[in-house]
DNA sequence: AGCACGCCGACT
DNA sequence: GTCGGCGTGCTC
């Protein structure tokens, strides 16, 4: 073995996990050069932190003494290929860090600098010696001859022989006499799953034409391509998904499935379970940093056939693998809203084009993004219209609020046809996007609204803490007795949120029960599952909640939908919220009328007769949204125009303006783009600070990328962009 | 991002 | 007199 000392020093390129998008650069002895992408630990200012090597650096030495890699980590760069340069594409794309990419893309315990290994248990096995007695001549000591019978197949972990009764003192013993030994070692993993003779648990469900017609497209891709599966709820994706799989698994190929945020239950994992004899793993936020580890090693290494995750769960390293899904694709959840700002969906689709391989995106509301790609044939696109296993469709009713009497933002007509639909026995699900008991707390006698100190933003009122609660900073205080302004002790609270509902749903409706699901009611581990159980199991006849019901939940008995309020999404600043109210509906839709029971779906508005809801209430999303893409490519925006959105905050907002039109003035005048602002944020103060924007429209992604590079080394040049938060988004899916 | 250095207010 | 607030500047 060669003495590390006898090798060469050379000098590296570092990336580091910081929001500097520049190497750094070490010296490292060594025999043979580090390879690219291998971990090193490194002495940086006051700290160590884990980087990336990038390349053996070739150009003029700096004029100062280099610091030298403390440890190498890796002998090996620890991804595949594939990711490797999804993790550089990344970078690219987005603008961002790579070191800090390549540590978003890793868990845990890797980015800290952890060996890529299964942590060992400590085992209990027999020792050539032990194997050598023969266990019949232990009569007299029953449990030391349990032990070794136990221990004549495989070696067993502490707990194991625990659960079959071994103490402590049986196991000295056996020790002492040399009969069995402890071992660390990795646990076993299963037999390989490529050797089963059959892939399948049981088989699948018969599929009706257009499912058998998804599946075949699917199966016949040879090479990379990306097919958009649309289907309502109900309309039997996830079967198409398991059929898919099929051959994927027989070729001993693995899949990738990733799910939003919240779509990530039991249930889900137990459907491929269900249905499939290979080793299933999910990766989720719930987990520990060790279950993380060890279920990215199964992937890597080939042991998990399915693997089930969030938007971080793109980054995985799979052995082989044959298919890609990306369930809900239109989901904001694959949007990641900080830091590394990178898009879980389009990560995938750069992924399956680097691997030659097919994915499938499933929604039944499509982003417009995907669904243009599909419209001008760049993506498969396969429609599931009929609702699977003979469930009724819904029927919808728009109520005009204009011509109501309305109690706590129920209108008549609608609180009779709640009456009527609970009397029978069935569920009523109520929306309502607006936590808390009202939105403002106002003065009866001079209209004074109680308004957060650091947001440009009302306080919302919270009964159950006697409370105003400020929804963008968090800062909170008693509700006051009296007046700001004038001093009247008549404060009234002003809007309904849905703890008001839910109160005001308890005296309509005396005797029947309610169940508010929200972030505050759900704010213990495990509450949430706990209530949309009991919701599914109708032990409430009447449902209360903000949009984290509209998601991928089945409740069989509800046949009446109601979204309270949707007005605010006809006339919104941000572009995008007609397609998100139009996705809602679609999804709440899909709620109601399941199984056996016809359903109906009621949207209170004051504008009825506007064209969006009318669009999509008469021809339903797809229309709707095909529409939208019309308008969208009238007015240049995406998918019609790719976008970056410079963000700056400060406490001072002249900081901010000035900065943001610094970073104006360095744009060039090209055409095909054009630079939109600075603009106050839609609240320019938030949480004490002042937010400006700069929007880049550019007709390409290649003008975009070009601009950016061009910009981001004067902009880094600048001192007063030291002293503002700023930060880039590629894609903006969210202008707050 | 951290972490240190630096210069101004309420406390054992 | 000091502890600590977060503004500013730097990290190979």
């Amino acid at each position: 073995m060669k003495q590390a000392n006898t090798g060469n020093e050379r000098r590296y390129k570092v990336a580091l996990p910081l929001p500097l998008r520049q190497t750094y650069d070490y010296l490292c002895k060594s025999a043979e050069p580090l390879p690219q992408g291998v971990r090193v630990r490194v002495p940086f200012g006051q700290r160590q932190l884990v980087g990336y090597v990038v390349a053996e650096a070739n150009d003029e030495p700096p004029g100062f003494e280099l610091k030298s890699v403390a440890a190498v980590l890796d002998e090996q760069r620890l991804w595949p290929d594939d990711i490797w340069q999804l993790v550089r594409w990344s970078s690219d794309y987005y603008h961002h860090s790579l070191g800090d990419v390549a540590a978003n893309s890793l868990p845990v315990l890797l980015r800290k600098g952890d060996a890529p290994e299964y942590l060992t248990e400590t085992f209990y096995a027999l020792t050539d010696l032990g194997l050598a007695q023969s266990i019949n001549d232990l009569k007299g000591a029953a449990r030391q001859q349990q032990v070794l019978a136990a221990l004549k197949h495989q070696p067993l972990r502490r707990s194991d022989l625990s659960d079959i009764g071994v103490t402590s003192a049986v196991l000295r013993t056996l020790q002492d006499k040399g009969w069995i030994e402890v071992r660390e070692q990795a646990p076993a993993k299963p037999q390989s799953w490529q050797q089963k003779p059959s892939v399948l648990r049981e088989e699948g469900h018969e599929l009706n034409t257009e499912q058998a017609v998804a599946v075949s497209t699917i199966n016949q891709q040879q090479k990379h391509s990306t097919l958009l599966l649309e289907g309502v709820t109900g309309s039997g994706k996830t079967e198409v998904y398991l059929q898919a799989m099929q051959p994927v698994l027989e070729r001993g190929e693995q899949v990738l499935v990733l799910v939003p945020e919240i779509g990530l239950t039991p249930q889900t994992l137990q459907r491929f379970k269900e249905r499939f004899d290979v080793p299933v793993v999910m990766l989720h936020s719930g987990m520990s940093d060790r279950e993380r580890l060890n279920t990215w090693l199964d992937a890597k290494h080939g042991h998990a056939a399915i693997i089930i995750g969030t938007r971080s769960a793109v980054f995985t390293p799979c052995q082989k693998l044959g298919l890609i899904v990306v369930d809900e694709e239109h989901d904001l959840s694959y949007k990641q809203q900080d830091g590394f700002r990178y898009h879980a969906r389009d990560i995938a689709i750069k992924r399956a084009a680097l691997l030659n391989i097919p994915l499938v995106l499933g929604s039944a509301t499509a982003s417009l993004e995907t669904l243009n790609n599909a419209v001008s044939k760049r993506f498969h696109w396969l429609k599931l219209g009929q609702r699977a296993g003979g469930a009724q469709m819904v029927k919808h009713e728009l109520i005009d609020l204009k011509q109501q009497p309305i109690k706590a933002g129920i209108s008549k007509i609608l609180q009779e046809q709640i009456q009527v639909e609970i009397e029978r026995g069935n569920q009523v699900l109520l929306f309502l996007n607006r936590r808390g008991f009202a939105p403002a707390l106002m003065c009866h006698e001079c209209g004074w609204l109680a308004q957060c100190h650091r947001c440009d933003a009302y306080y919302t009122v919270h009964k159950t803490h006697q409370q105003l609660q400020c929804h963008h900073c968090g800062s909170q205080q008693r509700i006051p007795r009296q007046c700001g302004s004038c001093g009247s002790p008549q404060m009234i609270s002003h809007g309904v949120g849905t703890e008001q509902l839910e109160h005001s749903l308890k005296e309509m409706f005396p005797g029947r029960g309610v169940l508010r699901i929200d972030r505050d009611s759900t704010r213990r581990k495990g509450q949430l599952d706990d209530y949309l159980q009991k919701a599914t199991n109708n032990e409430y006849p009447l449902l209360v909640g903000t949009q984290m019901l509209a998601k991928g939940h089945h409740f069989p008995n509800v046949t009446l939908v109601a979204l309270l309020d949707v007005d605010g999404a006809l006339y919104s600043a941000d572009f995008r919220a007609a397609e998100r109210l139009g996705q809602l509906y679609t999804q709440v839709a899909g709620r109601a009328g399941r199984e056996h029971k016809a359903g109906k779906v009621v949207l209170q508005t004051h504008h009825p007769e506007h064209d969006l809801i009318q669009d999509l209430l008469n021809n339903g999303y797809s229309h709707f949204a095909l529409t939208a893409l019309a308008e969208r490519q009238q007015s240049e925006l995406p998918p019609f125009s790719y976008l970056a959105l410079f963000r700056a905050e400060a406490t001072d907002r002249d900081s901010v303006v000035q900065a943001m039109t610094q970073i104006q003035q360095l744009m060039p005048q090209v055409d095909g783009a054009f630079l939109l602002g600075p603009m106050p944020a839609l609240m320019e103060r938030k949480a004490g600070r002042y937010r400006y924007q700069l929007l880049l429209h550019c007709q390409s992604r290649k003008l975009r990328f070009q601009l950016i590079e061009h910009l981001l080394p004067q902009i880094n040049a600048l001192p007063l962009l030291k002293k503002v938060r700023w930060s880039l988004d590629i894609d903006p899916q969210d202008f707050s």
